[in-house]
DNA sequence: GTCTATAGGGGGATAGAC
DNA sequence: GTCTATCCCCCTATAGAC
C-alpha cells in the first residue's frame, strides 16, 4: 500500500521531469523504466497508458498549484510578492536543467497529444490566467502596478512571455529568461 | 534542373508547415511522402536525412526573414510600422492553421534535436532579436515609442510573449493571442 | 527521380508466469 | 508488482532496379 503510492509518485515526478525536459513525444516509458530499474511492462501496471500518465502529472500539478495560492503564505502576500512567487516558480524550471513549463511544452506539441490530455492542459492554463489576472487587478486596485489595458490581457502577456523566455533561453541561455522577468516587472511596478 | 527544383520547394513548404504543426518529433518522411503521392524513399533523394531537411527549412525561412529586412518596403516604414509587420508575421501563423513559431516549436524539442539543427535556431532567434532590438531602439529615440527598460530586454519580452502566445492559442483560442499582441502595442506606444 | 524491398531500431501495449 | 516474451505499428535510412 505504501510502496505502490510511492512508485506511482516516483514515476509521476520521472514523468513530469521528462515531459519539461523533452515533451510527450520525446520521452518513453523505457526512459521511466530504465531510472527506476525496472522493466518496461512495470510502468504499465501503475499508469496503462502514456495518455493516463501525462494526465495524472498534469492533474498533479493543478492541485498543487491550487494548494499553493489558497495556502496563507501566498494568498496573504502583498500582489507584488505574489507576483515574485509567480516567477519563482519558473526561475525554479530553469535552475533545473533548464526545464520548461508543462503547458508551452504540451502546446507546441497539441495538435499530436490525445484529448484526454488536452483537456487537463487547457484546464491548467485556464487556472493559472485566472490567478494572474485576479492578482493584478488587485495589486492595480491597491496602487501597487500600473498598467494599461486589462488584467486579463497583461495576465496573457506575462505568462505568455514567461513560457516563451525558458523556451529561449535553452538556445539562448538563462540570461533571457532572467531579462524577460525584470522587464515584466518594470513595466507593471508602479514609480 | 527546374522539376527537381520545384521538388525541393515544394517538400521545404510541406515540411515548414508540419514542423510548425506538430513540432519535429511528431511529423516524418511518410507525412510529406503521402502528401506528394510518392514513396518515403523520394524525400531522401532530395534530403539525405531529417536533420537536413530541417536544417534546410531554417536556414530558408533566415534567408527570406533577411530579405525582408533589407527590403525597402520594410526597411523604409517608421518603427510603430515595422513594429506592426512583425506582428503580422504571426498573426498569419496564427490563421493559417495555428501555425507556431518555429523557434518556440524547436525550443520545446531543444534536447531531442540534432546538433546542426541547434545551431540554426540559435542563429533565427538571435537574428530576430537583434532585429526587434534595433527597431526599438529607434523607434524610442524618435519618440514613437516609450519603455523602461533595454531595447533588447523589451525586444526579448515582445519575441517570447509572441511565441508563447501563439502556443497558449492552441489551447484557449485566436483570442488569447491578438490579447497579447494589443497589450504588448499599449506598452511600447507613446501615449 | 521514383520505385520496391528491406534493414534495423524504437515505440506503446498486453498476456501470462512468478 | 515485476518479470519475460511477444505483438504490431511507425520510424529513419539504404540498396538496387527501372
Amino acid at each position: 500500500m505504501v510502496k505502490i503510492e510511492n512508485s506511482k509518485r516516483t514515476i509521476l515526478n520521472l514523468a513530469e521531469s521528462l515531459l519539461q525536459d523533452r515533451g510527450f513525444n520525446g520521452f518513453s516509458y523505457a526512459d521511466i523504466a530504465s531510472a527506476l530499474n525496472v522493466k518496461n511492462a512495470a510502468i504499465h501496471y501503475h499508469f496503462p497508458s502514456k495518455e493516463a500518465l501525462a494526465i495524472a502529472v498534469i492533474q498533479r500539478y493543478r492541485e498543487r498549484f491550487k494548494l499553493w495560492i489558497n495556502n496563507a503564505r501566498i494568498k496573504d502576500l502583498a500582489p507584488q510578492e505574489k507576483l515574485n512567487w509567480f516567477f519563482k516558480i519558473y526561475e525554479d524550471f530553469r535552475v533545473n536543467n533548464g526545464k520548461v513549463c508543462l503547458v508551452g511544452a504540451l502546446e507546441v506539441e497539441f495538435n499530436t497529444i490525445p484529448d484526454g490530455l488536452k483537456k487537463e492542459v487547457e484546464s491548467l492554463n485556464r487556472e493559472t490566467l485566472a490567478w494572474l489576472e485576479v492578482t493584478l487587478a488587485e495589486g492595480k486596485k491597491h496602487g501597487a502596478f500600473q498598467f494599461n489595458g486589462t488584467p486579463a490581457s497583461k495576465a496573457a502577456l506575462i505568462y505568455s512571455s514567461v513560457q516563451g523566455s525558458l523556451q529561449m533561453a535553452r538556445a539562448l541561455g538563462a540570461k533571457k529568461f532572467r531579462e524577460v522577468v525584470e522587464q515584466n516587472k518594470m513595466d507593471v511596478l508602479a514609480a
